[in-house]
DNA sequence: AGATAATATATACACTGGAAACATTTGATC
DNA sequence: GATCAAATGTTTCCAGTGTATATATTATCT
């Protein structure tokens, strides 16, 4: 880094991996524009010109997150997978991802903190949402019939998870509880009745 | 208030009260030890005789959030419910009550800014999965039976309605989703085969 | 080459939580 | 009642935050 250019040239993605490391390291509260600027080697108010203030850097991130989060649920499907492989796939990879990176998932669901109508925060969430689409498909819930059956069965599977999800980083399932249920064991199973 | 006494006389209550005040007026981002002692009219390092730091206001106002759900999951309740109607009043509580205080509830449920091994706030939290777990008896999951289905059922009635409160509050579920669902029609009656 | 836009910096400001020293009041003990 | 310790508030200061403004540097296009 001898000959340091006045331009960085990759500043929008560097700083949002910058962001990602942080989170990744330390956690939420230690992800500033300072911090992430600092990391990259660059004034505190350059990221200005990429995102507009701190909640767009942030939506960005989130973004990233929920890109992150769809490949987490399709991870270590086989070439052609049944039902019940998307399904457990799913759900196993959405908490896991959640136990992986705490910060950032409660970076993707904290309200106040990034931008709802940003396109790409949108693809990402309708990746995600996607995947519990055909996840949740032929699920036999009691109101199957209903001319809204599939996408409240979806609703209901996003729910299920991620409530699971949360109450579990924040700590509200004891460990006799998590144990005794196995936790991972109980997320792709939910009582769903195949 | 012509004779301002030196000492407040109350103050650690006063301060949970304009906590939650500035929480439910403006939102998570403008509560701040100093705007909570001002708006008591107090020094801005008053509150930590009380409660040490930040966060131990935080957690005070948490437990107090987690009491006002308890008592919101119990609203409206007849003289001897059937378990149905706990049931419906529980989770119909639950929502109703994220949606009218929502940055108290991102409060509750946020992972670092409170204390868990708090002595209130883990009442406050037993309080409310105690209702669950009355809501959430003779649910004839899948699995009932085994050893550990009650506490199954229980974690399981928590996680749903609190991940679709917490999706509905991101703003995960749009309109024609919840419009689509009744929203609160479809949370009382999630599906549970009484 | 020269104008213009894009990109990064420097500086200043109001806000935050917290530490430290000090002031006032309360309450217990003699 | 006087006295001394503990509890309760204030004052002052500091490092850290996001952002607005003006300025400097570079890239791009005609």
């Amino acid at each position: 880094m001898r000959d340091k250019k006045y331009h960085h040239g990759n500043l929008k993605e560097a700083l949002i991996e910058a962001g990602l490391e942080i989170l990744s390291e330390s956690g939420l509260s230690d992800l500033s524009l300072r911090t992430c600027a600092a990391r990259v080697g660059v004034s505190h108010t350059a990221p200005k010109n990429h995102f507009g203030n701190m909640n767009g850097l942030l939506t960005a991130i989130a973004a990233r997150g929920y890109e992150q989060l769809a490949e987490h649920m399709r991870r270590g499907l086989p070439e052609n997978p049944t039902r019940h492989e998307v399904r457990n796939a799913a759900f196993e990879g959405y908490v896991d991802f959640a136990r992986a990176q705490p910060a950032l998932f409660e970076l993707m669901y904290s309200s106040g903190r990034t931008t709802r109508d940003d396109p790409a925060l949108k693809a990402g969430v309708g990746a995600c949402f996607e995947i519990l689409r055909e996840a949740s498909m032929n699920l036999d819930w009691d109101k199957a019939g209903a001319p809204d059956a599939e996408l409240r069965a979806q609703i209901m599977s996003w729910s299920l998870v991620h409530g699971f999800a949360q109450l579990l980083l924040a700590g509200k399932l004891d460990k006799d509880a998590t144990k005794a249920l196995g936790v991972l064991d109980v997320v792709p199973d939910f009582g769903f009745r195949a």
